[in-house]
DNA sequence: TGCATTTTTGCAGTGCCTGCACGAAAAGTG
DNA sequence: CACTTTTCGTGCAGGCACTGCAAAAATGCA
């Protein structure tokens, strides 16, 4: 259930976004990422082959040519593989959202702000396979929501740092709560239009419709 | 991962809410619902005292003095004995949404029937305990919130009932999702207040803001 | 009482995930 | 280039959630 910190290797500065910087760091730090990036993409291949249930950790490891301990050494659980965001996306999060103009609402910050977060996870190599499994598979969102949850507190504490208050600040909260759950409910609709329409247009009705208080649309 | 239903006892008709009703139905029916108030009593209990970690599906099992096999006829995880509303509640819920006036918001429509919905958690025996373990394990609300999904979807069928769209209109979807939310972070206000105030004045003050678009207060 | 149905249980098994301790690779040091 | 220190990969041993299956017990019904 509670799954606590685990033993990961640490991420030494520098950014750890899957595509850009390979060359960055020293031999350890090229070869975690490679490590990384060969787990997440076995996982991510395998998935969409043969659907997350029928994958174990010990097959995702066998094609990324670890060892079966070494998975949690990078991944708490098997879901994890499939989370949009590093870890850098999200503890950027706050700097980023004290970094909008001062005047601009709440809400529209963290419209902005996600939009951002979306496109660096849009750039990311498995990503289009992500969003299809995760589509396929409509359970697994609920695993993937813990990250989330760790985007919403990045979130809110931008927010809450922003306009003076606290994190604890119910205003806050339900701000950050709400701006992911559009999200969330943006990259839905997205992914089942099998569109040629964007996310951020979905994205942008999504957030105007908050804007305007959730009332129906007069017609 | 994914959670295929589950053998449990079919609930064959009247209610199944915790407290009311105990007299209704046949030996089998009655017994079920002992079984399953066993556990579920058992279990928060136990989760209270040890913390949820340090409580097995066996420990539930021996003080409820049913075999452990038995648990997962009732419940699909360790963790489903915490959510707040029966079965019954949920189905319910589509027909409360087309109770509501026709006039009604959807927005307005959400709030009154997860208020409704609440109430019947809240009348519930171990909700009070239920509340303080999720207050003190907040990972744990990851887990529950499957159950709230379940909500979610009933809620937005009522509505896209309601409105005369489907299930997928983008709306309805982003209503529901939200009134959630809103849920979500009152049931978390409210619990880390320690307070005399009901949930329901966290609701309304989260849905009131809401409805106006989500703008910071004006002072 | 005898038969059909439902629920409980034991058993055996899969697979996620963890802590621990050891060896090897890399980094820092002189 | 040796020498120490840090970090990472790995094997092992084990706990525990959860599942299907089939026998057994309990219940409902004629």
């Amino acid at each position: 259930m509670a799954r606590p910190a685990h033993t990961a290797p640490r991420t030494t500065g520098s950014t750890a976004s899957t595509g850009a910087d390979v060359g960055t760091g020293g031999l350890r730090e090229r070869k975690k990422r490679a490590t990384h990036q060969a787990l997440q993409r076995a996982a991510v291949s395998l998935f969409r082959e043969r659907g997350p249930n029928a994958v174990t950790v010990e097959d995702i490891c066998a094609h990324a040519e670890v060892s079966p301990r070494t998975f949690f050494n990078y991944f708490t659980s098997k879901e994890e593989v499939l989370v949009p965001w590093d870890q850098e996306t999200i503890t950027n999060t706050p700097e980023r959202v004290l970094a909008r103009p001062d005047a601009e609402e709440p809400l529209r910050t963290a419209q902005a702000v996600l939009g951002e977060a979306m496109n660096t996870a849009m750039s990311g190599s498995t990503w289009r396979d992500q969003a299809v499994i995760l589509r396929e598979n409509p359970e697994l969102i609920e695993r993937v929501v813990t990250a989330f949850r760790a985007m919403e507190s990045s979130l809110v504490e931008g927010l809450a740092r922003k306009t003076g208050t606290s994190c604890e600040d119910p205003y806050v909260r339900l701000v950050g709560a709400t701006a992911i759950t559009a999200l969330r409910v943006s990259v839905q609709a997205w992914q089942e239009s099998e569109s040629d329409s964007s996310l951020h247009e979905y994205m942008d009705e999504a957030f105007e419709r908050l804007h305007r208080g959730l009332r129906p649309n007069e017609q």
